[in-house]
DNA sequence: AGGTAAGCGAGACGGTACGTCAGGTCTTAAA
DNA sequence: TTTAAGACCTGACGTACCGTCTCGCTTACCT
């Protein structure tokens, strides 16, 4: 027989308004500076009903972003049949977001959290889009021949997305023509 | 004409056991459990003699890397005139220095420290390798036709480097293969 | 015309768990450190179970105390006849419980209720004695002309249990004499 | 040598501060109400300062009371030649502080924490007067023949303050002859 | 027999206070 | 004037209980 349960049920109203909280104040002050008893007072919850269900700071970000609280769906690449273009255009609006000053404090959190915490590490990862539109996108175009065979859509999106997170460490701007580049150093100019 | 000092001057034997405290604290315990008060005990040194010269924990981290307290210098690549072969080298020697775990809590310390402070973000950016030896290494190939031309070795370097920073913060084991297949992602193969 | 109850009648066996519970509790740990969540755990019994019939925990510590749970029924003093050696005696018999370190903090446990809620004051005094039996028998004797006349068995009493509460405070060893010693300085000496 | 003290030393504000933030809150609310970050807000000072200084609150409410900020100073019994009417006109003074609605809380307060700490205890004794003077004007009273021989000071001052807390513990009414009818219950009738 | 109240064990909830750790500033005496 | 020491105020930590509030169940009276 099942495992009788007893007792109230969890909140759903207090699980969201904390995980509101927590993602409106990591973008307002970042993760470090994000303190339990902020979000406590926040989300008008007791600290005591967080940590009941969360065990730290980061285990609550981290569910946080999965919620879709914190970031946006990791973008998918557009598709016109021209992959070169495709990832330059993609990569253009990334770094556009990355380095609007409404998200940088927002992204480095993000960072500093995966630091802390393994699980938040491979949910950036998916949500950055290795997941799946990406490599799918680079495969099919690697089955097609319109890039050279032999490249995986896995590494070359890792590459990519390695670079927009050194980006994102190290504050240096970008200039216009860098995904332009970036994507040529990999794939190499188009086939006249 | 000089501005005359007085008093006793700045204790060089309190500055290097800073440094040196800082620097063992953070790949014992991490960047986010390194505390003044423990830097302080640990160089048996008053706090605000820490205060007096750093301004914030970032600070005090960013000059202990940058006096090489707490990382050793980035490695060169090696020259054996196969380019491809060189780099998947070096590449391999970084994995399997991000993946002990001796190192694995310094580095993430690292790009914990990086995401607070723009300066150790800089600094993290030069000590990994794109400052230099790196990106001088694929335009010299570059320009003897031993890689298509068109690439830039900053872009190479920042690709590179940016996987392993990925690689950091995901925690994913790398595999023996994988040097080679991101070289040969951007590079393609040798020809023959 | 009745009250006519419907619904399950309360539970004997949870009063009773709970009073036993609460009254070995306070033994255990005392007064201040006796939790509602702990006695609700001792007692396997819902916390709204004992809020439903009690309202604080010194009500609660009160009926424990009044349904002798907590403590031994007040002792009579002994009637040989003689009344200030049944008085010594009787004093004896209580500093030596009082003194005892298996009841030490229980008994401070009651004064310390006694300062928090009225009713817990009411019944400390007729539980340590003051109640009938002690005044009866010191009257009876201002009666027979045992003892001079003008004495109420009351003022005495309170004098006598005032000095039991004093040491109970105070903690200081009391020694074998000091029961005769206070009998005498009221009573005087016996009539040759 | 004398062991070098280094570092600031103490402030005797602070010290002072806390103890009379702690004597107003105990006489506002009560010891069992009274908090430490109560005491540490009214003082404006940090919590750590407390602790550091004071183990519990008991110790903070003791020295509070030692220090005279909680207490007035013990009542010495008036001197008019004549014991018993001193003695009672003395205790109705008590009383009259007792039953005070003012001093109610206050009382019942050190009551409590005299339960929790040995040396309040010890202390409440003494305040209330069976330290010196009270002693000594009995024993001096019994000296002298003013009343009969064989009364030790200090039993006599036990009865007559255990009586009084008694009172305070039980909070009955006294009535205007209840300090003359318990000073004659242990002194007699003066002789004619 | 079915409906309707309670009572029950359990436990989640919004809170208050705990006692500790660390942050960054200030105050000493010694060097 | 710098140093080691360390006291100070502040703020956050994670925990223990408070008293209230659901839950799903059981119990017993009342149609």
């Amino acid at each position: 027989m099942s495992e009788q349960r007893r007792g109230a049920p969890r909140s759903e109203a207090a699980r969201i308004a904390i995980l509101e909280a927590t993602a409106r104040l990591v973008r307002e002050r970042g993760y470090e500076q994000l303190s339990m008893e902020g979000v406590a007072a926040a989300a008008h919850v007791g600290k005591q009903t967080i940590y009941r269900w969360w065990g730290s700071k980061s285990e609550l970000v981290a569910e946080s972003m999965l919620d879709g609280f914190l970031m946006p769906g990791g973008e998918e690449p557009p598709n016109t049949g021209d992959l070169r273009a495709d990832l330059a255009a993609w990569l253009r609006e990334i770094f556009v977001f990355v380095e609007s000053p409404d998200n940088e404090l927002m992204l480095r959190s993000l960072v500093s959290a995966a630091t802390v915490s393994r699980e938040i590490g491979a949910r950036l990862h998916e949500q950055l889009g290795a997941g799946s539109a990406l490599t799918r996108r680079i495969d099919d175009a690697a089955a097609t021949g319109e890039i050279r065979s032999g490249l995986l859509g896995q590494d070359v999106g890792e590459l990519l997305i390695g670079a927009v997170v050194l980006r994102v460490l190290t504050r240096e701007p970008t200039g216009p023509d860098l995904p332009g580049r970036l994507v040529r150093s990999i794939l190499g100019d188009a086939p006249s």
